[in-house]
DNA sequence: ACCGCACCCTGAGCGC
DNA sequence: TGCGCTCAGGGTGCGG
């Protein structure tokens, strides 16, 4: 779900609550690979301590504690990150959002998915991490601890430059759009912000990264970051899970051009949207904008 | 070093 | 109604 404009969202409107509160109490769900850290020494190292920042690297979000240890948040596909007082359908199973529409105006009762809530001291409000998928993570590191995870990512993708794209694709053979994707050399990007990019760039997603002339990974970075930078005006893409802090939705999904609109005409040119699959990711684009 | 694939998990939506 | 199948903003780890 979450890419760098939903991190990046999401970082910036759970931050007020976060930045500057003690954490009086924390609860978990029971020990799964969610937690890379278990959930009992979660709550021992983090019960006391005073939150100092909340910084993004790539997807990553990590809380800076006042005795210096860090605490890495990942969304995984499905994961969100609100308060207490957040009201969306998208905090319930959409079965029973369906059936029960109302209940999103009331306040959100934490489920068997929310597998972490930290309660603050004064007035602040309870801040929620659920993930139905669980392909999310929580992860305390020690102060002045180095994570793998966090040392292998590449640049921030806001930070992309054509002459970084060019000088990683030489050599590569995978598909421009697989490329994209690895965290290794842009930091940031996910699956719709990479179809989405080639089509502004004009790219097709199948063409091998190497076949990239210097001028078209130019094009292709400026766009990148256009497009991230785009989406993180409009509070990123809600499509299925994602909310923000309060439980708004983003307004990006109402401005993809490729993205999940297969069979659909170009907004461009009318052609109709194709879809392939690449390193077993749904890729789209249209077959006359993009060479 | 790089590539493709299986896998982690839960739920929605579809055809039958 | 229910079953079985496919699909979903992510990442890791394994062979070749």
């Amino acid at each position: 779900m979450p890419e760098l404009p939903e991190v990046e969202t999401t970082r910036r409107s759970i931050a007020p609550h976060l930045v500057g509160r003690t954490i009086r109490a924390v609860t978990t769900t029971k020990a799964s690979y969610f937690f890379l850290t278990p959930p009992r020494e979660l709550e021992r190292r983090l019960t006391g301590r005073r939150v100092l920042a909340l910084v993004r690297r790539g997807k990553y979000l990590l809380l800076e504690l006042d005795d210096g240890a860090r605490v890495l948040l990942h969304l995984g596909m499905t994961g969100q990150l609100f308060t207490a007082s957040a009201r969306s359908v998208r905090l319930l199973n959409a079965t029973r959002s369906g059936a029960l529409l109302p209940e999103a105006q009331s306040a959100f009762e934490p489920d068997v998915h929310t597998h972490l809530v930290l309660s603050f001291d004064d007035d602040g409000e309870r801040v929620l991490f659920r993930d139905v998928r669980k392909f999310g993570k929580v992860q305390w590191l020690a102060k002045d601890a180095r994570d793998a995870r966090l040392s292998k990512l590449g640049v921030d993708a806001l930070e992309a430059t054509g002459a970084l794209l060019y000088e990683k694709t030489r050599g590569r053979k995978a598909a421009i759009k697989t490329f994209l994707l690895d965290q290794a050399v842009l930091a940031g990007v996910g699956n719709i912000y990479a179809d989405e990019a080639l089509f502004r760039a004009g790219i097709r997603p199948t063409r091998a990264a190497r076949s990239l002339t210097k001028p078209q990974c130019e094009k292709l970075a400026r766009e990148t970051v256009a497009v991230l930078m785009r989406s993180i005006e409009t509070g990123g893409s809600s499509i299925s899970d994602y909310v923000s802090a309060d439980g708004s939705d983003g307004g990006y999904q109402h401005e993809r051009k490729v993205y999940a609109r297969t069979g659909e005409a170009c907004s461009v040119c009318g052609s109709v949207i194709k879809r392939v699959v690449l390193g077993q990711r749904s890729t789209h684009y249209c077959p006359s904008c993009q060479k």
